[in-house]
DNA sequence: CGACTCGTACGATAGACATCGTAGTACGGC
DNA sequence: GCCGTACTACGATGTCTATCGTACGAGTCG
């Protein structure tokens, strides 16, 4: 038996299966300013982790926190821990496998409403 | 000539211009499983208009009016009384010039999940 | 006019949510 | 073993939201 297999530890994170993945869920997620930032920053390099302190919130670590339970508890980015650190990690494979093509035209709008005359 | 090309009610709904659409209202009103509902019915037939009591929905009327009152401020529907009755059309013009994809991509998200072993 | 239909407005309510502060837990290094 | 760092858990709070019921306004048709 390979340790990681069994090794259960308290510090281990409930994420949605796949199948357990819903839509309204993900809009939800994502239909919050400081949650759409955090998903554009992850997407930008798809293949890194990134901690959780790594991203300048304009929120308290409590709130942060709260964010990054948000969108792993509707299955949008995936959460590790590796010493202290909790790493974060967008679930584009199950998404993309959900939702074909969701997640790009997603990212694609959030950047063209980003780069809007007007606003952030 | 028909009256009706003048027939301009005195009731006048107020509508966010296109510029005034925000990416993250549109994801939060369509993250109720209630519009969600409604704007596929609305994308089935995006050159008709439908009247509000058209849809079968499982709330009240006033839960009704809400819903489309919340569709329409977040830019997502249009609506235009016609007579006693109110008519709903999809805002597919604006949110394609907008978030280029974005609708079909989401449409084809619901509709995917709705055909998904386990439910609606 | 009167009745009927469609939708609104208003008030109430219960639950969700974003936010914070403080106190606490887990891990890694000294 | 002890301390600092990273994140969490808990409790509080104000706001938003989904829902309802009832009462009303606007338009149509007899």
């Amino acid at each position: 038996m390979t340790p990681a297999a069994t090794a259960r530890s308290s510090r281990d994170l409930p994420h949605p299966a796949r199948e357990e993945i819903r839509l309204e869920g993900v809009l939800h997620a994502l239909s919050d300013p400081v949650r759409l930032r955090i998903v554009r920053v992850l997407a930008a390099d798809s293949d890194e982790l990134f901690s959780c302190s790594y991203f300048d919130l304009p929120v308290t670590k409590s709130t942060t926190t709260h964010h990054f339970r948000v969108l792993r508890e509707s299955g949008v980015i995936r959460q590790v821990y590796r010493g202290t650190a909790k790493m974060n990690g967008l679930r584009r494979d199950d998404l993309d496998a959900l939702f074909p093509g969701l997640l790009d035209a997603l990212l694609a709008a959030a950047t063209r409403q980003a780069a809007r005359p007007a606003n952030d």
